[in-house]
DNA sequence: GAATATAAGTCAACATGGCTGACGTAAAAT
DNA sequence: ATTTTACGTCAGCCATGTTGACTTATATTC
């Protein structure tokens, strides 16, 4: 009798238990993404933006190529936001020295300042989070998010230095 | 001389590891989306459809006011995708029994249905990361998500039960 | 009971950011 | 010399967010 209760509800708290996580992940990623929204709005710009913006900082010099890889989007759709940032003056594209095809990416100093503006607001709301869930804590979500990833590349590529090399 | 290295680079692993956290949530969310988004592509259905069905399943008997304050979007984006889900039977509309003005809301068989194959794919993939990740770290992703939501009445919602009353 | 407020829906127009398909140009590799 | 690669462009489509204006039915308040 004793243990009719953990075997009745070993799959219904599992199943909530899953649940919560994937509700987790969408109001955290909501609500990770809404401030960064707003402040890009004001220069006439939107979350695809952001994420060229942030990972051209993190790996400058990378190609457009590499860029792709890691957006997984379109060339299309990645030159419609590209394009608007180098006319913008907020990122400078460089022909690679090896190879003259390659155009080189990296942040002008327009760009540092707002992928620094920008990144600051999330890098505050881990650091909040990381100050309140304590170190054993950031150690287990680390696990779990690059457990729910798809990709061992691109958990490579978190490991890495961001200096664009390859 | 001996705390010279992790004086220096404290404020530089710091910065490192909170550029790790915003990557990993990047990488884990598009990830944890993507499977998903390619069985709704298969109805002519999107991610939107996806929200409305996981939280109509969520919490039967739901109003459209309650969905909308977890959605945070405006009543006409919900209601191309609502309009939509009710039409093609995947949810049902009954007026509220103390408020007729209220539409409560509810999955009907093939909305279940449809409900389950899409997040079995997001349970399967927490599943193997929390068993990946073990119990230890399963509450350290739990707390740090928690914290990184902005809402206190959206962290409450997560620890209840989904019966739509309130 | 009349006035007001709330829940829900609708129409129209617009922006962002995905997508496909077709085509062009320069440089590297074969 | 030919083919492949890296990058870019034009055109058009779709999904999903937005604002603003207006309607209908029901509850609530004065």
């Amino acid at each position: 009798m004793a243990d009719v209760k953990s075997t009745a509800n070993a799959p219904f708290l599992r199943e909530e238990e899953l649940r919560q996580a994937i509700e987790l992940l969408y109001y955290g990623y909501r609500d990770f993404t809404a401030e960064p929204d707003a402040m890009l709005a004001r220069y006439g710009f939107g979350r695809a933006h952001h994420r060229v913006i942030y990972f051209v900082g993190r790996h400058p010099q990378m190609s457009v190529s590499d860029l792709l890889a890691i957006l997984r989007i379109t060339k299309q759709s990645l030159s419609r936001v590209l394009s608007q940032l180098v006319r913008q003056g907020f990122i400078r594209q460089s022909p690679g020295n090896h190879d003259r095809r390659r155009r080189l990416l990296e942040l002008t100093d327009k760009g540092i300042e707002l992928e620094r503006q920008l990144s600051e607001n999330q890098r505050q709301r881990i650091a909040r989070a990381y100050r309140e869930a304590g170190v054993q804590a950031v150690e287990g979500f680390r696990k779990v998010m690059l457990s729910i990833m798809s990709s061992d590349e691109d958990r490579k590529r978190i490991g890495r230095r961001g200096d664009g090399s390859r």
